[in-house]
DNA sequence: AGACTATACGGAGACAGTCTCCGTTTGGCA
DNA sequence: TGCCAAACGGAGACTGTCTCCGTATAGTCT
């Protein structure tokens, strides 16, 4: 790639990930082409799609996400504190841009999406989640991660529309842990 | 209001009725006005917003919610079922149109928002499922309505989002009602 | 260094959707 | 029948998406 073009490349992804933390994920591309000082047509080069565009922004995300999962997997204690620790986490990593959650969440388990690469990281961290619990037997049998990860995702993308805070979403991810729990 | 305003109020909710149901709750507004036979400003005039439309739309929508839960209360059987069957009863009713499942539970406890009395009507039929099973000491304590409501709405809109079927949802609805019962 | 060309750029503008404004029409009343 | 408040319609302003193509230039070759 030529030096110009690399360097657009970073230029945009760092004004949309201003643009969408500011605006969500409904701002205009346009903007964010006007904030990295290039054309329209160079933004849509790079980035045929929001979603591309999106996924570019969260590379440095995945690495935060495993290292989450690492820092509550670490926690010893009731399989219940555990779980929901993992869920807080959760919705906290996919709730960084609005909208972001329902974007993330709607792709869950569909292989065609320009986001399965972040989606696979988030189940393969809730993996890891799960097998721990199952390995100390605190689970019912038939759990999945998707699963975990599209009731969890669900909530989160309720409580972004619905602008809830945390006291109010607690409660929700409470009752999905016991729906969960052996 | 003058005839011809009811006549055309009532031709722009038929033709809304059409409209996002063949093309979902992000169909083109213009499109609703052409389809009723009247220009914009008239649509405008009656519907500020899709929002206010929508809730003229589900109007008799309402009926068919109470008559959900009544049906839902006769039967006789395990609390688990009865619960279940009113998630899945509850996930049909306000997935009717694309994009209605988000729309209707981010609006869920927002007192401002045009469709409030949609909502009251969802929380009150939740209401009478939950007053039900209290009685039978089948649910643990402080567990609401609207708290359902949301868990609820954001599978459905998970599940609307990502097109899961009906047996990908069940077992999400599952947990949920797990969750809940004691 | 200078020339060449594949690669990349920019932004005008086509297109689509939202919503408003205002000149025109009409229902219903006196 | 005449009046006018109420309602209509649709042109067009505005905003956002995305494409096309003339222009610029990075990197290479001599």
């Amino acid at each position: 790639m030529r030096a110009d073009a690399q360097r657009n490349r970073a230029r945009l992804i760092e004004a949309a990930r201003e643009v969408f933390r500011e605006q969500g994920y409904d701002a205009s591309l346009d903007e964010v082409a006007k904030r990295a000082g290039v054309g329209a047509g160079t933004l849509y080069r790079h980035f045929p799609s929001r979603d591309v565009l999106m996924d570019a922004i969260m590379q440095s995300w995945v690495d935060r996400v495993n290292d989450a999962a690492d820092k509550v997997l670490v926690h010893e204690g009731e399989p219940r504190d555990l779980l929901l620790s993992w869920f807080e986490t959760y919705v906290g990593l996919i709730s960084m841009h609005k909208g972001g959650p329902a974007k993330i969440t709607s792709a869950m388990g569909d292989q065609k999406s320009p986001i399965v690469t972040k989606c696979q990281t988030l189940t393969a961290a809730t993996q890891r989640v799960v097998d721990r619990l199952e390995a100390e037997h605190a689970l019912r049998e038939h759990i999945e991660a998707v699963q975990m990860c599209r009731l969890v995702g669900g909530v989160a993308a309720v409580a972004d529309n619905a602008n809830l805070d945390q006291t109010a979403v607690r409660p929700l991810l409470e009752v999905i842990a016991d729906g969960m729990l052996a």
